[in-house]
DNA sequence: GAAGAAATGGAACAAAGTGGGATTTCTCAG
DNA sequence: CTGAGAAATCCCACTTTGTTCCATTTCTTC
């Protein structure tokens, strides 16, 4: 399972070190994406041939297919590890995560998030000073199943 | 398969260099043609007949039927690569794209989509919303207990 | 504190991208 | 039918980028 929080860096290159413990779990082979509030979505190859059953075959004459087409295999490259355990983000990503010098990479169960540091910083400080309310409404949500349909 | 993205330019010749990554697979001879959202798509031949799947066998008196066809068969031109793995993107088809200087070449899964760079910008400024909606599933999916494929 | 493993940075090498110029082809006018 | 001009194509060389490999430094473990 994949836990914690490790920092690391973009040289020069933009080369940067997969941390080991998440590199063990996840495997040689990566598919890195967009994700949420600027980060990048890591997963293993087998997690994503899985996401994209059932989005292959569908016709490209609908704007719906095209949308998530266009999200799910433009925006996703596949990367691999060197020998060294290093790995290149692609500069449109890097460009989209805001990404300089220093990341973070976050284990999130089954998949890694990484961050500019100072984003993620930002982000966190802001987290943590609402993490009581929005855990509330998370209680709040699973306590009453009506409305957990609401999906923006 | 074909993912990911890379820009590119067109030089003062008209010329554009198809990123090696997408040229591997697609391969020297190659059919451009107009796509959606002022895109330009390209694909390889063998392709080509199974993109228009879904557009084909179905009855001729439907008006849309016609005019889809015509939009994409009457809008298609055969392309070689050069010795570099360059091309020439034909003049009716770079000003359909509003092809300027800069380029970007989107892979989706079974061919590649041509943009001009600013307007790719804008699009996926708007396709960035859609972003919690689609992550989400690849978080979900990976969450699911049963799905989960045990790695050593 | 020493030995081994891992991370980091840099240098050298290889490959791809870019631009310019020369040659060929095409078009149109004389 | 022929020649001039423009456009397209080909080819070569330079520049930039990407990749690999190696050496040094840092961290771990015993």
């Amino acid at each position: 399972m994949l836990i914690g929080q490790f920092e690391g860096k973009v040289d020069n290159k933009g080369r940067s070190a997969f941390p080991k413990k998440f590199r063990e779990i996840l495997g040689e082979k990566i598919i890195i994406t967009l994700g949420y509030e600027n980060s990048l979505i890591t997963v293993s190859e087998e997690n994503w041939k899985s996401l994209l059953e059932g989005t292959e075959g569908r016709p490209f004459i609908q704007s719906e297919t095209r949308e998530t087409q266009r999200f799910l295999l433009g925006g996703a490259s596949f990367v691999e590890l060197d020998s060294k355990g290093r790995f290149i983000i692609p500069a449109y990503l890097r460009e989209f995560a805001k990404v300089e010098d220093e990341i973070v990479f976050l284990g999130l169960s089954r998949y890694v998030e990484i961050w500019d540091k100072k984003h993620w910083i930002g982000y966190r400080a802001n987290l943590e000073k609402n993490i009581d309310r929005i855990s509330q409404r998370l209680v709040d949500k699973n306590d009453h199943p009506t409305e957990i349909k609401v999906k923006k």
